[in-house]
DNA sequence: ATTTGCACGATTGTATCCAATATACAACCT
DNA sequence: AGGTTGTATATTGGATACAATCGTGCAAAT
């Protein structure tokens, strides 16, 4: 029997189809803000963009659609789905519902190596200096804190709603203050986690997530 | 200009294409259990059934994909998810974090037009002597609790996670009491609301559920 | 000047065909 | 017999071709 491992071999079964490969980039363009809300996304040029035909990119298509993230209408065409400020406002609510129930659960079942890793991204996030980057460093961190949760459904069910708003998220960063605070309130849930006090470290997570919220909105109402 | 309540316009645009039926009736199928979990569907077998090609059919797979009904291995096909015992208790605890605050929200808006169309869907539940429609008598009163909450991405995610479960809230209806029991914490659920109590209609939400949970599990655990 | 009808291009929806891959089974070797 | 290799068939992934629909501009009618 030839060692496996020498081969590093891979899960071919498992390996990207055009659709997914075009699905996970429109999906990043997406939730990054590179395409804005309410831009239809005609099938041919981006057929033509990937050197495919329409039909991995309708597929593609139809699963964004399913998540969310854009609204098709019959021979029309798809538009990145628009989102009002009030909906904006329900998911960071439904968030700070959710994801303190995960780091809860994460908690006891953090390892050393876990902490470690939360608080090297935390690191990473405060000290990054390219703007462009906080967003992702700020999802990592986060995704870091909910990993041991053991919670499946809780944390698909938090990743589509950070989908959903993360451009927005992206938006608090940048604000005045919206990163220092972040900051802060990034070291503390670690802290908290490292103290293996679940119940600190979600109510913080909550205080966190809402903080985020009406900062976010109260810059939305006024500017506009 | 004419009057547009006088037309009932409907959305023409938004007529269902081929694949949006396709979708919707396998859904259908899949969340009442008439297709079991861990059988494999065929796309050609699927076109032939609605006389279409296997395009549509495609489409309609990638999107059930997407919202976990289904999983897809390339080149083998997609198979009905199965779904563990941890699984199930996981969802159930996330319509127990999700229902409650919809209802809660929607008891204060609650007019008296749909507070009598709950009451009615309650009693249809009650009396209703064929098992077969007792999963979607239940469904369509649970919901008619919520439509007042103007949450529509709670509304959402509640709606996915029972379509995950919906066969396994089926077969605790058909459990020794599993129907008695839902009856009468069915109407405690509309007299809080008809009280104007959010906040016992919530608890009792709650309640509903993971009593529904456990119920189910000690039987899972047991026989299956 | 405004409205109506229509032709044409652009775009999406679907069918049909080909390529890539998996699965089952036969042939073969030791 | 047991295992390995080759081959046929079934199935999925994707490309191409065609049909259905939308939107727009323009001309004719009022």
């Amino acid at each position: 029997m030839i060692d496996k491992l020498s081969l590093r071999a891979s899960n071919l079964g498992a390996s990207a189809s055009s659709s997914d490969v075009i699905h996970d980039a429109l999906r990043a363009a997406i939730i990054r803000g590179e395409i804005e809300e309410g831009q239809t996304l005609r099938q041919d040029a981006i057929a033509k963009m990937f050197n495919v035909s329409r039909i991995p990119v309708r597929e593609a298509l139809k699963r964004l659609e399913a998540s969310g993230l854009v609204t098709s209408v019959r021979y029309k065409g798809v538009v990145v789905s628009p989102i009002s400020v009030a909906e904006i406002e329900e998911i960071f609510e439904f968030r700070a519902t959710i994801e303190p129930q995960l780091i809860a659960h994460s908690v006891p079942r953090m390892t050393t190596e876990s902490l470690d890793h939360a608080q090297a991204l935390c690191n990473s996030f405060a000290q990054e200096k390219e703007a462009g980057l906080w967003g992702d460093l700020n999802r990592q961190f986060h995704s870091s804190l909910y990993l041991n949760a053991q919670r499946p459904y809780y944390f698909a069910a938090a990743a589509a709603a950070n989908d959903r708003v993360e451009r927005y998220i992206r938006a608090q960063l940048s604000l005045t203050h919206g990163r220092d605070r972040a900051i802060e309130e990034h070291q503390m849930i670690v802290d908290a986690c490292c103290k293996g006090d679940a119940q600190r470290a979600a109510a913080l997570t909550r205080d966190h997530i809402m903080q985020a919220s009406t900062s976010l909105t109260k810059f939305l109402d006024r500017g506009d």
